[in-house]
Formats: C-alpha cells, sequence, structure tokens
RNA sequence: GGUCCGUUCGUCUAGGGGUUAGGACAUCAGAUUUUCAUUCUGGUAACACGGGUUCGAUUCCCGUACGGACUACCA
C-alpha cells in the first residue's frame, strides 16, 4: 500500500467517547503499519453542539494513549487548516460547484414546510424518502421556482439551504473493506443537505472534500456511517474525484456489556466503569465522569483491549506491544459485528500489564501516596514493597491501598479472625518468637522461618496454628503478601513492637 | 415503518463442506501456599431457526427470527 493517510476525525461536542479511542487506534495501527500518514482533523461544523475543551480534551486522550498525531490539529502539515469551521470557503467553492454541474440545488423549505411533507408521507405509509427524487418538485427549491425567484430569495438573505440532488433509481455499489460488496439504490436516498442556512456545510460535503484534498486513503470509521456511505461515493463521482476515492472500513460498533444497544455513557456508569479516556467535566451539566487513566487503567493495557474488541491476530496470543499491534493489524481480520463491552477483560488486561513491570518502575505508584502522607523510605524498601505485592494487584492505586500496611501499625483487628484464632497458646507463642527475634542478627524470610518452626517446637504448637495470629498482629487482618516477606521489610524492631502491641491490646 | 449491516460457549473470538468445534475472560472444582491473591490441573458451557444445494452443512444459497446502525440544516 502506497501513501496510507488516514484520518481521525471526531466532532468536540464533548469527551471521547472509549468507541472513538478505538477508531483512532486503528487509524493509527494502519498508519504506521504502512509507513504512512495519521492525521486529526476537528469536524466542528455543528457550532451548537460546540463544547469548549472537548479539542483539547481529544488531544490530551490520544497522548495518553500514545496515539500519536503525523498531521492536523495540534501539529500542523501541509492541509492546514485542519479545523472544519476554518475551512468554510473551501466547501463553499465546491458547493457551488455542484450547483454550476446541475447536482445540487438551492431549498428554501422551512421547518414547518418540512415537517408538513414528512407527516405527509407517513400518513400515506410511502417508503418515499421525504426529500429525493419523489418530492422534491413538490417543494419549495431552485428546481420549482424561476431563476428570478432564486435571485431574488438570494438577494433578500432568505435563509436557504444547498441540497443535493440525488438521481432517481441508479444502483450506487462501493467496496466496504470489512463487509465487501454494498449496494443501495439511489431512490432510497434523500437530497442530503450539503451547505446549511448558516453557511457552514453539513458533515457529508466536508468530510468528503477534506478527504480528498488532504489526499485520505482509507477512511477507517464507525459503522453509523455505512447507511451515508453510498451518499458520499455520489459526492466523489459529481465532483470528479472518483478515481481518487478513498477505500472505506466501517468498524463494528461497541455494543454495551448487557442488554441492548451501543455503548454509551449511562450503562457504564450503571456498572461502575469508565467510558471516557480522561476525567471530564461536562461544562453545559457539571456532570462529572472518571477517566480510565484516573481509574488506574494503564494505556498499553486499555489499548491492547481496545485493540482485540473486533480484532485479532488469528494466533492465540493476547498480549501485544504496540509495536506488536502495529505488525499484526489488518483491516481484513476485523469483525463484521459489534463488541460487547465487557470491562473485567480490561481488568486483566491491566493486571497483566502490571505484573509485567519491573520493581523500579512498580515503584512510582506508591511514592505519590508516600509524598502526601510525608513518609520518607528508602527506595530499595519501596521496590521491595512493589515486589511483594505484584501478584496481588490489578491497579496502581492497590499498591499503596495493600502496601499501607508497612507503613502504619494496625490500630484495629479483624474481629472474626481474634475470636477464631486469638487465644492464650498463640500469645505464649508470640512471645517467645519475640525472644528467639531479638536474637537474630539479620532479618530475612528464610531465617524468620526457621525461627518460626523453632519456637513451634520449643513451645508445642502447630506452626500453622499461629501463620494466622501472627499475620493478624502484624497487620491487623487475613490476608496479604507472603508473611516472611512482610516481616522482612517491617524489620525487627516494628516487628516486635506490632506483636507486643497485639499481645497488650487483644482479649486472650 | 423503510434502507443497510450483522448472528459460533455468559463475554471477546478462532475455525471452516467431513474437527472430540480451538483459545482467552468470567465461572466451578482440585492442587500448591501461612491467608487472600498468584500459579498449575481439570470441568461446565456455543455454531439462532426453517428450507434448499450436497454423499455430507455449523461452514455455501434463500427465507424467518432476533440484534444493531441509519432514516436532522448532528456528527
Amino acid at each position: 500500500m502506497k501513501g496510507v493517510r488516514v484520518r481521525f476525525a471526531p466532532s468536540p461536542t464533548g469527551a471521547l467517547h472509549i468507541g472513538g479511542v478505538r477508531t483512532a487506534l486503528y487509524n493509527f495501527l494502519l498508519a504506521r503499519q504502512q509507513g504512512g500518514t495519521m492525521i486529526l482533523r476537528i469536524e466542528d461544523t455543528d457550532q451548537n453542539r460546540f463544547v469548549p475543551g472537548a479539542e483539547n480534551y481529544i488531544l490530551e486522550s490520544l497522548k495518553w494513549a500514545g496515539i500519536e498525531i503525523d498531521e492536523g490539529v495540534g501539529k500542523g502539515g501541509p492541509h492546514a487548516p485542519y479545523r472544519q469551521s476554518e475551512r468554510k470557503p473551501i466547501y463553499q467553492k465546491y458547493a457551488k460547484q455542484l450547483i454550476d454541474t446541475g447536482h445540487a440545488y438551492y431549498a428554501f423549505d422551512t421547518e414547518e414546510e418540512l415537517e408538513a411533507m414528512r407527516e405527509r408521507l407517513k400518513n400515506q405509509h410511502s417508503s418515499e424518502q421525504q426529500y429525493g427524487s419523489g418530492t422534491r418538485l413538490q417543494m419549495k427549491n431552485s428546481l420549482t421556482l424561476t431563476a428570478e425567484e432564486v435571485n431574488k430569495k438570494i438577494a433578500d438573505s432568505k435563509p436557504y439551504v444547498i441540497r443535493l440532488k440525488v438521481p432517481a433509481n441508479e444502483e450506487i455499489q462501493l467496496t466496504d473493506l470489512i463487509r465487501g460488496e454494498v449496494i443501495v439504490n439511489s431512490s432510497q436516498m434523500d437530497d442530503k443537505v450539503l451547505m446549511k442556512s448558516d453557511g457552514m456545510p453539513t458533515y457529508h460535503l466536508a468530510n468528503v472534500v477534506d478527504d480528498y484534498l488532504m489526499k485520505i486513503s482509507h477512511v477507517i470509521r464507525g459503522e453509523e456511517w455505512l447507511p451515508s456511505a453510498p451518499l458520499h461515493v455520489l459526492l466523489y463521482r459529481f465532483l470528479g474525484w472518483e478515481k481518487e476515492m478513498p477505500r472505506f472500513a466501517h468498524l463494528p460498533l461497541l455494543l454495551k456489556a448487557d442488554g441492548n444497544g451501543k455503548l454509551s455513557k449511562r450503562d457504564a456508569d450503571k456498572a461502575g466503569f469508565p467510558i471516557f479516556p480522561l476525567n471530564w467535566t461536562d461544562p453545559r451539566t457539571n456532570e462529572f465522569s472518571k477517566g480510565f487513566r484516573e481509574s488506574g487503567y494503564l494505556p498499553e493495557a486499555l489499548l491492547n483491549f481496545l485493540a482485540f474488541l473486533g480484532w485479532n491476530p488469528g494466533t492465540e496470543q493476547e498480549i501485544f506491544s504496540m509495536a506488536q499491534l502495529i505488525t499484526s493489524f489488518s483491516l481484513e481480520r476485523i469483525a463484521k459485528h459489534g463488541a460487547r463491552f465487557d470491562i473485567q477483560k480490561a481488568q486483566w488486561f491491566n493486571q497483566q500489564y502490571l505484573k509485567a513491570k519491573p520493581g523500579a518502575d512498580l515503584s512510582k505508584y506508591l511514592l505519590p501516596s508516600l509524598a502526601h502522607e510525608k513518609i520518607n523510605c528508602p527506595p530499595e524498601k519501596i521496590i521491595k514493597i512493589c515486589e511483594a505485592l505484584r501478584e496481588r494487584v490489578s491497579f496502581p492505586q492497590d499498591f499503596w491501598e495493600q502496601g499501607k500496611i508497612f507503613f502504619f501499625a494496625p490500630v484495629s483487628f479483624d474481629p472474626q479472625l481474634v475470636s477464631k484464632k486469638w487465644n492464650a497458646d498463640v500469645v505464649k507463642f508470640l512471645s517467645q518468637f519475640i525472644n528467639h527475634l531479638e536474637e537474630l542478627n539479620l532479618i530475612e524470610g528464610n531465617g524468620v522461618k526457621q525461627t518460626i518452626e523453632k519456637t513451634a517446637q520449643t513451645s508445642g504448637i502447630a506452626s500453622e496454628k499461629i501463620m494466622q495470629p501472627l499475620r493478624l498482629a502484624l497487620t491487623g487482618g487475613a490476608s496479604g503478601p507472603d508473611l516472611m516477606m512482610i516481616i522482612e521489610i517491617l524489620g525487627k524492631e516494628e516487628t516486635i513492637k506490632r506483636i507486643k502491641y497485639a499481645v497488650a491490646t487483644l482479649p486472650v
């Protein structure tokens, strides 16, 4: 594939949806694999839905995810500007061209008139399009009005739109890289608005014009665009660009985990998982949504998970670095059907990535909490703690959640465990154990274990009987990392102090 | 309603005219461990339905059902 140029073209109407991240990822993977160019274009032609901060959010999200932009908003490039609102005159020029060649026309119908037409067709149970080859001659437009009338309306600044004149009864065929041939009869398509009355283009026109001018080779976008793809083909044809038309690939949608329909913010909220890459507060409603980043998802794990939602390499390997995704990716192996979003699998990916990190990398997850608690701790100890914890965490924040026992002695003890396992024998054992510990110069796992066994022998108590109470005394709870490791990390002094405290506090 | 797209374990999916229909997540059981977790072993679990084509269909074709998208001067 020569000269691969792909684009991710979101509209800044709010936070970037996780499905959008996947679309961006697939574009990016193809671009990198083929040595092509990844373009970011902002489709902000709807002035009413513009949300301040959304564009910046998109940029930040992609950056966090590791999806690099080669050309476009925030980066610049030979086809600037990349924000559609700044390209108005370009679209006007091509709209005019379509009018001049007879493929588009002015329309002056009011909202009420359009509504009346819809109503009429509905009452007649007609499968006719609301505004198309069968109905356009009953409407108020430059096909039904005289040239003088049209000119006068325009001169009087009467609001108008420009509509595409879709031909009657023509088979429009396109090849989708994922779905194969798709054929639609043009009689099923209506005369879509190309230019709105505010002088802005609609998605359809802007998208085709920009993809052509920006020399886009592959349009990889969500399946929701499939029904309008034939319209876009028609636009390429009427603008004389059919030979340069990009290849299309319509991606299956991300569906909600249970029930029906596509994944929405509501479902995510209900199930308690994020749907946006980063934290987001909607400036219109002040509604706050937690992001994947802030929830502790590693970008590489999230991307790996997303990549596999609708695509797979055909092997049994599932853990893929970005570099591996780039080499293995192919549009042909993208599934045709929608994929349900299963957050449990995402968690599993996160855990896998976290576990694979060296202790030195893990320790950075503990640093902020330590700083916040004003705790000074040598780096080797932090690394040791993280390594003790690595098999038991799914998220970075788990390191502090489970690791704080190393910094704070327990002040309360699991009452159930106390009543079940704490007794006079245990106390006797622990007192002896402290004495034996005192004799040790070096506190490390093996030595401690031997000491426990030795103490068990002399005191006549089975060592299994005291492991749980010992853990209880040191951590206040019933579960945690390896006990010997805990003692080794706590050190002799702290271990003895905690045992003494428990012995003094807990009822026998 | 119309148009388009789809349908393999609960979920993500591999496969493909003859297979014990494979893997992963989840789930269950066992083993290991001082606990929980991890790890290991094993188990439950799927080709939506009906017709055709064929010696043979889960795989190809057609219907039906179900699901999804679209049907805006939103993208």
